[in-house]
This record gives structure tokens, C-alpha cells and sequence, in this order.
DNA sequence: TTTGCATTTGAACGGCTGTTCATTAAAACG
DNA sequence: CGTTTTAATGAACAGCCGTTCAAATGCAAA
């Protein structure tokens, strides 16, 4: 055998990422041999490197087109007022986060298995990201709103406490993810000092 | 060679494990190989099978020994008000995981490395350390100090942004560890809804 | 139908994996 | 000092690792 029937480049391609994404979420990149990548895409190894040149660029660029998409469709209405803009992100975050459970694991997880070139080129983009939030905030302090002593400190925190839903949510779970938003945007302004709250501080 | 000059248990065992924390934190359980482990100790690999069964179970005690060593230690006073003791507990789980960052680190991220009867386990620990911070929640709900609308959720995000601290914090770095520690006491506070802040929480 | 390109197979490469064990040497004990 | 116990070596095991490539086959254009 050779060839098989009805195989084709754009079918077998974005299997192979989804593969990817699936198995590195779940086992982690080291656990993960490319056998068992080919047989998730039901291919044998060799059929990979039509796709990839090696193992570590499967990584690079899920976590690479990962980060640039996130760092796209965030978006930041600059002349609005801070509190308004940090909701907003903290929901854009959750709800995009969570259509994209394999990719933010493999995003935060998988840092330490890129090489240190690629790490760089992710650290870069992932800098990109935490500076949309500590803008926000640095927005929130000069507006007199939140009451922050290191704006630094409290973007990390913030990012964290948001990546760690991705541990435990499920869609279908106890709560519906409006009710997983709205209860993160409350807690992450009462967290940068915002006393008292909007009733209705979304878009 | 055989039997090494000044070669005893009470020496190399120790030194197995730390460099079994060393080497998991830094490159993860997968990508650690059992040679390069010996090369850490300064011993060939068979000699480290004096001292582990197999490499399933020096990730296995790592972790269960420090969930149990962080479960001993955190100590809560019930009769003292859920403020005071959200503030103690939070304290408490930066200064001591700071002495810990290998574990720690361990202790998140190599969960999915485990055989399912050793995640169980850990699983185990893991949740009573949980419960040590939902029931303060509970508690200061009770009070009417507190607003929160979900313990559960609540916990895990408090969890996740002190677990979060370990991933750039580093003695000797910008901010003093006490530095840090009040910043966060005062965020998670925030977070949970404490209002009007007493300025001397701590114990 | 023939030709050429796209796609996969299957075998092979050297090297590394976790683990075992007979052998040997140091240490501890009497 | 002689014996026993302890602790390490170093070679070996079968099996998996990432990667390469000639050969084989399906598909599309001529």
C-alpha cells in the first residue's frame, strides 16, 4: 500500500493539528510520541512530516498561532471607562478561552518543552497579552477607580486567577459560563479595589 | 568499582530526591530520564532503584509528601474572625510554598502524569486543602463579612492566584516576599468582598 | 488513456527508555 | 582481623523514540 483512497492535503493537515492540540492537552508534549499522533490522525508516522518538519514545530505553532489569534480578537475601547474595559476583557478572556480548552492548556503548560528560540518568540506574545491588561489597569489607577499599589503584580494575579478556570471548567457543568463570567468580572474588580460596583458594568 | 568511597543510604537517598524536585520542576516528569537523574545524584542508574521502586513513585511521594507536609502545616484558628484567617491562611501558603518552589511547581503541573490509583490519592490532599479555604469562605459568608455568591468557584480562584505567584516569583527579585504577601492578602480580600479593610488583618 | 504529481506506506536508522541483576568494593560489626 | 551487610557499578534486556526515504499507490490534468 501507498497512497490510500481519498486522502488529500487539506483533509489530513488540519487533522494533524487537531491531533496535536488533543493529544498535548491531554498527556503533554513529552508524553506524546509521534506514533500515537499518527495513529490519533489514523495515519502511519512517516505521513507526518508532510506536515510538519519535526515534532517541536507542532508545538510552536499551535502555541504561536494560539497567542496571535487571542491577541486579535481582543479588543479595547480605549475611550472607555477603565472598569468597563477590564469587564470586558475578563469576558472576552473566559469566553474565548473556553471554546479553546486544549490550546490554553498546551499555552501555559507546555512553555518549558519549546527550545529557547521558540521560547522567546512565545514569551513575546504572551508579554503582548498581559500588557492589554496592566494598560487597563495603569487606565483604572489614573482614573482614581482602582486602588492598586503594583499594577504589575496584580495583572499576573488576575491572569491566573482567569487561566485557572480552564482546570476545572466544563461546559455543561454545574454553571453555564455567563454565570462563570459574570462571577469572575465581579471578583477580579473587587480584587483591583473598585468599591462600589456597576449594576450593569458590560457592554 | 563497585561500592563507592564514603557511599551511605542516609547521603544518597536525599540526595535522589532532590534531584528528582530539581529535574521534574525544571524540565517535567516526561522529559526526565532516569540516566539523567543519576547524572544529578553523581551515581549510576542502577543505584537509584536502592532508593525507588521505579520512577512512578518518586513523582508519586514528592508530591504526596508535600501535599502532606502543606496540609500539616496550615494551621487555622476557628475562633478567630473569616477575615483574620483568610489574611493568615493566604500568608501562610506564600511563605511557605516559597521555601518550596520545586514542589510546588511539582504539585500542579505533573498531576496528569500520574497512574489514575496515585492521582486519586493526590487528588485527595489536594481537596482538603481546598476545603481549609472554602471553609473560611463559608464562614466569613456567615459572618456577612464576606460576599461571595459561589464558595466553590471562589476557592479556585483564590487557589489559582497564589499558585500563580510560582511562576515568577523569585527571592531576591523586585519585591520582597513580605511585599508580596500583603499585596496579595489585600487582593484576595478585595476579592471576596471585604469592603472597608482593617489596616492591621494580619496576625 | 497516459503522464506527472500528491500522498501514504512500511521498513529502517541510531539512539535513548525504564528496569534488572550478577559482581564488586566499601563499611560496619564481632 | 574476618565476616557480614550495605551500596554502587556496568552491562544487558526488550522496547520505544524522532526522523528519513525509496517504493507504491491514488488523483488530476492533458
Amino acid at each position: 500500500m501507498a497512497r490510500t483512497a481519498g486522502s488529500h492535503s487539506d483533509i489530513t493537515g488540519p487533522r494533524v493539528r487537531a491531533a496535536a492540540i488533543k493529544l498535548f492537552a491531554e498527556s503533554g508534549y513529552a508524553a506524546v510520541s509521534m506514533r500515537a499522533l499518527a495513529a490519533e490522525v489514523g495515519v502511519q508516522v512517516g505521513a507526518l512530516y508532510n506536515y510538519t518538519p519535526d515534532k517541536q514545530s507542532l508545538l510552536f505553532e499551535v502555541m504561536r498561532d494560539h497567542m496571535s489569534e487571542v491577541l486579535e480578537a481582543a479588543t479595547d475601547d480605549v475611550q472607555a471607562p477603565a472598569i468597563q474595559r477590564l469587564s470586558d476583557l475578563v469576558e472576552f478572556h473566559i469566553t474565548f478561552h473556553a471554546t479553546r480548552p486544549g490550546e490554553i492548556f498546551i499555552a501555559y503548560m507546555e512553555l518549558r518543552n519549546l527550545t529557547p528560540q521558540n521560547f522567546t518568540a512565545i514569551e513575546a506574545l504572551r508579554s503582548r497579552y498581559e500588557d492589554c491588561f496592566e494598560t487597563i489597569l495603569k487606565a483604572g489607577v489614573a482614573e482614581g477607580v482602582f486602588k492598586i499599589k503594583d499594577t504589575k503584580i496584580t495583572t499576573l494575579a488576575v491572569i491566573a486567577m482567569l487561566t485557572g478556570i480552564n482546570t476545572w471548567y466544563r461546559s455543561g457543568g454545574r454553571l453555564s459560563l455567563d454565570e462563570v463570567s459574570a462571577q469572575y468580572r465581579e471578583m477580579v474588580l473587587n480584587a483591583v479595589g473598585v468599591t462600589a460596583q456597576q449594576p450593569n458594568a458590560r457592554a
